[in-house]
DNA sequence: TATAAATTTGACAAATTATGTCAAAACACA
DNA sequence: TGTGTTTTGACATAATTTGTCAAATTTATA
């Protein structure tokens, strides 16, 4: 189970770029690509959105990666993480399953 | 399935408590109370652990309650919602087995 | 109904966190 | 050593969270 910021990063090196060419394209600062390739930093949403187009992956897994990152970073530390995810999950299913109608 | 705002209200209606002593307590003002029953605002962590004490109920209950309303917010109009949970789950799984060891 | 208590609302302020820049340090390697 | 790349940390700016306050609304009751 790769880590986003893993994923990125193997991307970029299998197209030989240096970080200066994808930070530029996404117009921040190379330093800000190196956090978030070593997980330092979360992108923002429009970040991954650009990178997957860029690196033409799928949005979707990109984007249910950096969710997930997201979702871990807000448990982390927390004892109950498991079962707050798992309520989480059923609140979700339930909403979901109300708006269909 | 209760909201963490209506338990709340239910705790503090079945003593027959006014906002204001209740806020008092929490130190805030009432105005943020009405907000967080009513789910207008997330309670902070440390408001949480105050209200169970507070109302004497299982302060991990309602920790898991606050958290996974919190995790809800963070993938709220997010199609990919229910996989990203399910991911973090996952994530959660592998780290809590690694620092087992 | 009148009025007092309780609650809700919205405009605004303060505090915190997220996002970014920049420059220097560390690294890779011909 | 010299050149290009990456990493780090101090700092600035932007965005979000958390809170106050006062007025408006609702609820209870004399």
């Amino acid at each position: 189970m790769d880590s986003l910021g893993n994923t990125i990063r193997k991307l970029r090196e299998d197209k030989e770029l240096p970080l200066r060419t994808v930070a530029a394209f996404l117009d921040i600062d190379q330093a800000i690509l190196s956090k978030i390739e070593r997980g330092h930093r979360n992108p923002t949403r429009e970040q991954v959105v650009k990178l997957a187009a860029y690196f033409k992956v799928k949005e979707n897994d990109l984007l249910v990666a950096w969710l997930s990152d997201k979702l871990l970073y807000e448990v982390e530390d927390e004892d109950m993480a498991l079962k707050a995810l798992q309520v989480a999950e059923e609140k979700v299913k339930y909403i979901t399953k109300n708006k269909k109608k």
